[in-house]
DNA sequence: TATTGTTATACTCTATAACTATA
DNA sequence: TATAGTTATAGAGTATAACAATA
């Protein structure tokens, strides 16, 4: 115990501290991990979190639908639809004959329920870390640097 | 042309664009693509300019030192520092018997300063889209939500 | 011709275990 | 024993091309 650490040199990071770009992608890192963590108690990632609140928000959305709005490629979505569903949490209906909607499940809209739980703890934690009179600013900031419009 | 789009149920996204940790997430891989592209035409990733600016800020850091301080793990610095020596770009300059310290060449050192122009652009770009009022509050948030003390 | 869901596949990034050499 | 650098390798996540079915 009480290891010589060697890596103990001051401010070696400075130059990457002052750069938004850098700060961000290390604050979303940090962040998802988090999350991820919180999320694994229910044997879910945050990639299946968000295709279940989307789901329970539009039902009957589509494949496409879904990856654009996630921002996936529509091949990459294919094994988490494919997942929850063998878990029961979601069902596909037919919309026409060559796109078919995903609806939850009444044990997906169960796990649902938990899942909301968790991303609001995980909200409420991240906001506690900003200075109260700078989190009004958080999610226009947010919005801002990725450039979406609404 | 103008093709039917069917993806255009509107609002789709609206329960996510609530979520702090979702915008963070699409925010950061959507500043993150456009800086690599902007980096691509030097034939760098954004880790390798990550180095050449720490190397440039400390010369004779070390792996560990590296690792530490980028969020990487030891194993993967390994193969990025493998690169940049190939091409010139740093040196190894052993520091004791078992720890090296990487400084960066002339060649390197002329390589950084166009990685600082692409740099300095990417950051004048990402503050742009941010409200001026709202710009003074964007790297504190930053750091506030990475949960990094200074 | 264009779109939806899909398969196969490859590439990048990240993670772990374990080795060596030094201390 | 502990640390630095390394190797090998495995696992995510993400990318493209191309196919069948349908319009």
């Amino acid at each position: 115990m009480g290891a010589m650490k060697t890596t103990s040199r001051a401010s070696l990071q400075e130059p990457l501290l002052g750069l938004t770009g850098y700060v961000l992608r290390r604050a979303s890192i940090a962040t998802l991990a988090e999350f991820a963590e919180r999320l694994a108690p229910l044997d879910l990632r945050p990639v299946d979190a968000a295709l279940l609140i989307l789901l329970d928000a539009t039902p009957q959305v589509t494949h496409s639908e879904v990856a654009a709005t996630l921002g996936l490629r529509r091949p990459n979505l294919v094994p988490v639809v494919v997942g929850l569903q063998k878990r029961g949490l979601l069902d596909r209906k037919r919309v026409d004959f060559r796109s078919e909607g995903l609806v939850l499940t009444q044990q997906g809209g169960a796990l649902l329920k938990k899942v909301r739980r968790i991303i609001a703890l995980h909200e409420e934690q991240l906001i506690e870390r900003v200075p109260p009179e700078l989190r009004p600013m958080v999610l226009p900031i947010l919005m801002a640097l990725w450039g979406h419009s609404a």
